[in-house]
DNA sequence: GTGAAGGGCCAC
DNA sequence: AAACGTGGCCCTTCAC
């Protein structure tokens, strides 16, 4: 492929050329970089295409870009959203314009997050640009340049010629693919994501505060309970080996679930067919052994996920951790978080109070209360279950005492417990086998308990054979914001279909929940400008706000509004309720 | 050595 | 009869 392009290296020409782009309502837009990670490396080229010419904007002609008055022109440009700007993962070069021009990019058609929702949850599905460029457009690219030296001082013909050819392929890209999100009816929630990736360019840049000496504390007296565990297990465990009386100890490695079972039916222990907790767990008070093998796992899991890895994750610019957040994580719309996940720190307090707001900040800490049930609650329709949340009064209370019709002050903790479960429960589509197993009911006790509630939640029954239904017959679940999963079954396999089932009623609730967390998001970046408040983390239904101390009660009432409002967008039957409040650690 | 797969477990 | 959804990380094991 031939593409026309210029060099702009200097403020005449690059005067120029945003006068000429400015005529433009899309623009393909890319960025070369001499890293990828925008704390380390160079922003070196800006690329922009009408789609017949494309400019080359290489950073190194100018000085000090950051501060650069010559580039007023192309800030302009990129900060104005009426010219959108067509990229492959905006969230990229968003960090980048971010964190080395000091401008946002407005107006983002972003091919990436498209590409995603079009293909509806297909993990097999590749979403890198030449990937979607085959699949859109037939065009072959050739990426071989993607991982050359752009730090060069003279970069190569080819070199320049593949980076302004990334972005001329964009604006007939862009028609592609928008007549795709078009007919798949996938507008509202294109819209949705592409607001959301300046929130999330700006979290990660940002990033969240660690305060590593307290890790380090932790960390220490978790060395000391493994060491201690892992001796008393050792011990135990070898107690019936025959070597040990012969050669000391009879080393068996821990971790090693071979060697461990082998090690437990040594002593006599009937090890079940797998050795997860909830499996051992019934075995531990016969057998010590094994709730020493639970004990011991529990402080290894904290030591080798949550030990002293995730230090190495803190940026010595900042001091901070910036974890990379993928925007379309899972096909129901979820984030996900790597390097560190910041969405699977344990929930307890010794972990969490380690993140904190540095000297004179606060951390503003809010998140959705039983926002899926909300949101399942409005969906069925069902009057009762409806009710439970209007009344206001704890939700797991009220609905075992429908469910058990009793007096609410008569509930007793365990009647509430079962409630609760199953309220969870059926958001996953839980049968009654894995009830039983949790409580401790007997299968006939689990399967009457569960009659019972479907019988007082009669609209909820329906609605999810109705959602079970339609998804078998259309192949597809779909979300709120419309939001697609197509399922793939064979209809004659019952597991299959049970599978697909469960997992396509559970989509429109889960992914609503993320739909809602989106909006949330933008409505939050947009009542912060300005102001000290920066997005620092967010966990599914939680969001973390930083700013300054004097500002923190406004803050709390901003983010409190924006997911408020986003959740009222697709719950209106029931309440939205949000909790909010204000700290120095992240802790409840 | 390196990478995939599977078990296990953390979060919501 | 029906076996609870979405992720990431760490470890061992096993194949190359």
């Amino acid at each position: 492929m031939e593409v026309y392009f210029q060099m702009v290296l200097d403020a005449e020409a690059l005067r120029k050329t945003c006068a000429e782009l400015e005529n433009e309502k899309f623009l393909g837009f890319d960025t070369e970089t001499t890293e990828l990670d925008p704390y380390k490396g160079e922003l070196r080229l800006l690329q922009f295409s009408n789609g017949r010419s494309t400019h080359v904007i290489d950073l190194r002609a100018f000085n000090d870009p950051k501060n650069n008055p010559d580039l007023a022109p192309l800030r302009v440009l990129l900060s104005d959203p009426s010219h959108i700007k067509i990229a492959h993962n905006s969230k990229f070069d968003a960090k980048w314009v971010r964190n080395h021009l000091g401008v946002e990019i407005e107006g983002i058609y972003d091919t990436f997050l498209a590409s995603q929702l079009i293909s509806a949850g297909d993990q097999d599905r590749r979403h890198s640009l030449a990937d979607v460029a085959q699949f859109f457009t037939g065009t072959e690219l050739d990426k071989s340049q993607q991982v050359s030296d752009w730090s060069a001082n003279e970069l190569s013909h080819s070199q320049v010629e593949y980076a302004a050819r990334d972005a001329a392929i964009m604006v007939p890209l862009r028609e592609q693919v928008a007549d795709r999100v078009q007919s798949d009816q996938l507008n509202d929630v294109a819209e949705l994501e592409f607001n959301c990736v300046l929130p999330l360019a700006e979290m990660e840049i940002t990033g969240f505060n660690l305060d590593e000496g307290r890790w380090r504390e932790q960390l220490e007296k978790v060395k000391i309970a493994q060491a201690k565990a892992a001796d008393e297990l050792q011990d135990m465990l070898s107690a019936g080996v025959a070597q040990a009386s012969l050669f000391g100890r009879a080393e068996i490695n821990l971790d090693s679930q071979q060697q461990v079972t082998d090690a437990l039916l040594n002593l006599g222990v009937p090890v079940p067919n797998t050795t997860r907790a909830w499996e051992l767990q019934p075995l531990a008070e016969k057998y010590p052994v094994v709730g020493k093998l639970l004990e011991y796992r529990g402080v290894a899991k904290s030591l080798s996920s949550f030990g002293e890895n995730i230090l190495e994750y803190i940026e010595p610019k900042t001091g901070r951790i910036h974890a990379d957040f993928r925007q379309i994580g899972a096909p129901t719309g979820r984030f996900s978080c790597s390097n560190p996940n910041l969405q699977q720190i344990p929930h307890d307090e010794q972990y969490r109070r380690c993140f904190t707001s540095p000297p004179g900040r606060k951390l503003v800490i809010a998140d959705y209360s039983q926002i899926e049930l909300r949101i399942l609650a409005d969906f069925s329709d069902d009057a009762n279950f409806i009710k439970a949340f209007v009344s206001g009064e704890d939700f797991h209370k009220t609905t075992a005492s429908q469910v058990f019709n009793t007096p609410p002050e008569n509930v007793t903790p365990e009647q509430r417990s079962f409630a609760k479960r199953l309220n969870f429960g059926v958001v996953y589509g839980i049968g009654a086998s894995r009830f039983a197993m949790m409580t401790g009911l007997s299968q006939t006790e689990a399967e009457n308990t569960m009659r019972r509630y479907f019988g007082t939640y009669r609209g909820l029954d329906s609605y999810l054979r109705e959602s079970g239904r339609k998804v078998i017959a259309e192949r597809q679940a779909r979300t709120a914001s419309g939001r697609m999963m197509r399922l793939r079954f064979d209809e004659s396999d019952r597991q299959q279909v049970g599978a697909a089932k469960r997992n396509g009623v559970n989509m429109p609730i889960q992914g609503t929940s993320a739909d809602i967390l989106k909006i949330a998001l933008r409505l939050l970046h947009e009542s912060l400008r300005g102001t000290s408040g920066k997005l620092v983390n967010i966990v599914h239904d939680e969001i973390i706000v930083e700013c300054d101390a004097s500002e923190a009660e406004a803050t709390a009432v901003k983010l409190e509004a924006a997911m408020r409002r986003a959740g009222e967008r697709y719950v209106k039957k029931v309440p939205v309720s949000v909790d909010v409040h204000c700290a120095d650690e992240w802790t409840k």
